[in-house]
DNA sequence: TTAATAAGCGTCATATTGACTATTATTTTC
DNA sequence: GAAAATAATAGTCAATATGACGCTTATTAA
């Protein structure tokens, strides 16, 4: 028997992936199609981001992971739930509608949106039944509902996160270069830093642990791996509160 | 008539206020009361956050406003949508249940927290027909619901944010001595901060403009005045992404 | 063997920080 | 009206961090 639904509450998910081929911050989206009568255009085929009403007895941040696991069959990685989209228009533009009056509702809806960090390699598109694929976070394609603003909003956080918390590494693999964490800043902020620069403040954190393995399987001279360590991050960071407007 | 309110869908208000007599970050609370039958206990007595149903036709952010207004007459405040909380039983303890029997409503309600910040001699107790109160973040009192919960969630959002964003400010009034802004940070971040290096940084900052104006009627030596420049600080850090992990 | 390329080390001037000492401008008290 | 008390404000000094660069080294491809 399928849980109950509750009609008017929704999670949506902006899937953030990290692109390590082209360096590139990528949302995972879903194509919505809805054929027309005849041979014409379709009447609705653009994106929009994974989601879905949440379950009677299910807290949102199980929605949201469940809403994760269909789509990628991931579990466990970084979840933020950073903001509620409730306006009453929300679902009114013309595409809108007439998906709307497709599947049958018309209530108001409003939506709790989280983001997920991942790279984009740990998804197997294939495995979705979904026509899923992943788009670069400053070029998306036509989306539906609210999902442009919805993504917006979620990047914004990511950025501004990622300028004073270690959350990018839950962007990198568990090893990784110090010209990889350069790359995904970059890509992030959209700035260029300079690479001595950059390393040396990296590289006297001490939460950034050199490991004793080097890249394998590269052209060019291979580079030393480094991991991130919570443990001595959190340590450090405890009592340690720093004013920095 | 009345507008239709949406029945699972609440916003409650963590309203902060900054006491410069007691160097104090308090949170307005209302009162919830239950007489018993006989001359008993009372069935419920204690505290919760002001909040109400969103409206049809009506956004999340005007809820807040609007919630906002009605106890404490104040408009455009800071105000930051910070959390969702939607746990299915959320409004499941022994002082709950009587309450929400006695108050006819027993569905799973999800509510939008919000904080608000101003400073505590801005809103007028006398004038408020709920029996509102100031409570220290620190001390407060038996709470109803989840708000505990939710008070602490908007302080951790409200501390962690004071560190990297100017927001400090919407507790202070518009003009100020960098005694106040001190004390208010130590009270924020539960730190003491060394008078003369806190001086120096913010006094350097360019958005930070002393004015032509000293304290009145204060016995020892009177300070000077600053203002925050919200413009200033603004186009300083358009362009300034730096990292800060 | 050499060229090409990215990794990684080093330098220098300037700015920021943390930990303190000292001075100044007020009001209250004697 | 002088002295004491108190808070505001200025200044010092060593250590550390930053921004802007130049240079060396390890590796593979040619």
């Amino acid at each position: 028997m399928q849980p109950q639904i509750i009609p008017n509450i929704s999670v949506d998910c902006v899937i953030f992936g990290f692109d390590f081929e082209t360096k590139s911050l990528n949302v995972l989206l879903i194509e919505r199609f809805l054929k027309a009568d005849e041979g014409n255009e379709p009447l609705v085929n653009d994106y929009v981001l994974t989601g879905y009403h949440t379950y009677e007895g299910e807290t949102l941040d199980e929605t949201a992971s469940r809403v994760l696991k269909e789509l990628t069959g991931l579990d466990n990685l970084y979840k933020k739930q950073f903001k509620v989209f409730g306006d009453p228009n929300r679902l009114m533009n013309d595409r809108d509608i007439i998906w709307a009056k497709n599947q049958n509702f018309n209530q108001r809806t409003i939506t709790i949106a989280y983001y997920f960090l991942l790279q984009t390699h740990e998804v197997n598109l294939r495995n979705t039944e979904h026509k899923a694929q992943w788009f670069p976070v400053d070029k998306l394609p036509a989306l539906g509902f609210d999902h442009k603003a919805i993504i917006n909003e979620a990047y914004a956080d990511l950025k501004e996160k990622s300028m004073y918390k270690p959350i990018i590494f839950e962007l990198l693999p568990d090893k990784f270069t110090i010209k990889e964490l350069q790359d995904t800043y970059e890509a992030i902020l959209g700035t260029e830093i300079d690479n001595r620069n950059f390393r040396r403040k990296l590289i006297t954190k001490k939460f950034i642990v050199k490991l004793d393995e080097k890249q394998v399987g590269i052209s060019k001279k291979p580079s030393h791996l480094f991991m991130f360590s919570k443990d001595i991050y959190q340590k450090a960071y405890k009592e340690n509160y720093l004013i920095n407007i």
